[in-house]
DNA sequence: TGCCAGGCCCTCTTTAGGGCCTT
């Protein structure tokens, strides 16, 4: 039996040093929104200290400063910390394949495990709106007019976005396809259907 | 020594190559 509640959901991001945790890259900062019933009501925001300097690529791609993380929390405390927040939630992130490494690569250092399934707003979107100029966040945000204050690469502010990305694409699949009450697992089959075989796929779930 | 992410996805594909997306 799942242990959470059908209508809620994590949505995450990391900043990081670098792309791979496998190259000894580390997390710097953890942002998270936690939705319920398609309403963000509770946030998690913390830089974390991954031990050595950063480089000056990722201090201007995030606009995180060395001297930002030097009074920063451990990654271990922060880590122990998130995973509280997030509990057994079903998580969603931006390319989740890459938010997902990392979280189990931190949360091994603390010998945590976590029971949420994870779901990939970009896969969804590739999907749902194809005639986007290219699916990366920023692009995205604008091209369905979502709410940002402007700050990017920054953890809450991009886990914040892609939260509203994914309520916006629940309620496309409600008002353009008629599917009544979209789910995380509905939005999970339409991330491994192909692009092609998606309209049709929706027609028959509509029952249209 | 030399290399160095990893997975999805498309196509001039499948005995492969390259763009996209995340930091």
């Amino acid at each position: 039996m799942p242990t959470s509640a059908a209508n809620t959901l994590v949505v995450l991001d990391f900043e990081t040093t670098g792309l791979s945790p496998n190259q000894g890259d580390r997390a710097i900062e953890i942002g998270a929104v936690l939705i319920e019933d398609g309403v963000i009501t509770q946030r998690f925001s913390e830089l974390m200290n991954p031990g050595f300097r950063i480089s000056r690529f990722i201090e201007d791609y995030t606009g995180i400063s060395n001297q930002m993380l030097r009074d920063a929390a451990p990654c271990n405390e922060v880590m122990a910390r998130f995973a509280d927040f997030i509990a057994d939630h079903n998580l969603v992130a931006h390319n989740a394949a890459f938010d997902q490494r990392f979280l189990d690569a931190e949360f091994a250092q603390i010998r945590h495990r976590y029971l949420g399934q994870f779901g990939c707003s970009l896969l969804v979107a590739r999907r749902l709106y194809q005639a986007a100029p290219n699916h990366q966040l920023g692009t995205l945000v604008r091209y369905k007019q979502l709410p940002t204050d402007g700050t990017f690469h920054r953890a809450l502010a991009d886990a914040e976005m892609t939260g509203h990305l994914w309520l916006a694409m629940l309620a496309d699949l409600q008002q353009e396809f008629g599917v009544n009450a979209p789910t995380f697992e509905l939005l999970q089959k339409i991330a491994k259907k192909t692009k092609a075989d998606v309209p049709k796929f929706l027609r028959q779930y509509a029952g249209k």
